[in-house]
DNA sequence: AATATATGTCAACAATGCTGACGTATAATT
DNA sequence: AATTATACGTCAGCATTGTTGACATATATT
């Protein structure tokens, strides 16, 4: 483990080195800042432990939560929601209607448009690796109470860009 | 914009396929996984913007935040914090030294030992890319208020596995 | 009929993770 | 003093997942 111990500094140590760390001021909150990366970093090595076993990565996961999550989602919607091109989301679409966790069928409303949705194999994959994730959130709202589980979400809503509350609002009303 | 409108289904929909959503249930908060997964790709995206003008990346950003964060950080920390093999550090720390925005000096306590600092140029970067992050949380916890401030913190750091809060705890004390 | 849109696909490339192997200091142990 | 363990560097290769550019096809729209 790292001891961070300021104390033993080089004795050679030219002044072009900076020894003070950068410490929690007003309107850094560093302190936020790595939590929030620790919390993350935690957070996606649960299913990817998982995912490893059946030879899928952390992409194959965001497409199938998401196809889960709004069943009969398009490929445009996808790569709106997951800021990725076209290229990289049909390498891993292509793979997950391969092995049948995804299948895809022409819009109605528009026969350009291909509509995707989950197959029981792909919905149980979805929940499999969703069960380590919401024990996790769940726990950590519990122990916060009502209230703090309120100001958890809402500091979240808050660091997204306005620009996607509405898609967010219309996931919220699913 | 996605429309996740589930009124026009395929005519030939097979019953393979599901029409469901995923909801929140009792256990299941996918409100949750969303927001975080949004919170953080727009966290995440604004320091990238000015990393991509001076050819880094991510991986070159957290290494210059944490030896900011604590001067002085040993290789083998750095590897601990980041969770990455020291091949992968290697390659960016390297570049980061040759740019001048770290600098390396033997342990007075330990000779093998490699304590990594900052220059001022790379203060300098860690503080802009810090910035952004920083005003994005600024803002949230304003708009929070004090106690759900503190609730935000404590929910991230529920989210992290116990067997980092040792370490966190000294990056707090810092 | 002409144009725009939704999607698929091929090819190449970049960033960043990984494993395995080997070398070189320096510390610690015997 | 000799051996072993540790901290780090480095080379080589590979996988995942992001990117751009170019081009094809089907369907809508004008």
């Amino acid at each position: 483990m790292p001891t961070f111990d300021p104390s033993k500094l080089p004795k050679d140590l030219p002044d072009t080195a900076l020894v003070e760390p950068m410490r929690n001021a007003e309107g850094y909150r560093f302190d936020v800042v790595e939590h929030l990366f620790f919390a993350y970093r935690d957070f996606i090595n649960d299913p990817d432990l998982v995912l490893e076993e059946i030879g899928f990565g952390r992409a194959h996961h965001r497409v199938l939560y998401f196809v889960n999550r709004t069943p009969g989602v398009r490929v445009a919607d996808l790569l709106e929601i997951l800021h990725i091109t076209k290229q990289s989301l049909a390498r891993v679409l292509k793979q997950l209607i391969e092995s049948e966790h995804i299948t895809q069928h022409s819009s109605p409303d528009d026969g350009r448009a291909r509509l995707l949705f989950p197959t029981q194999k792909g919905r149980n994959l979805a929940l499999a690796l969703a069960q380590t994730q919401c024990r996790r959130i769940e726990r950590a709202l519990c122990e916060l109470g009502p209230d703090g589980a309120i100001a958890a979400k809402k500091f979240l809503h808050l660091l997204i860009n306005d620009a996607d509350h509405e898609m967010i609002k219309k996931l919220e009303d699913i």
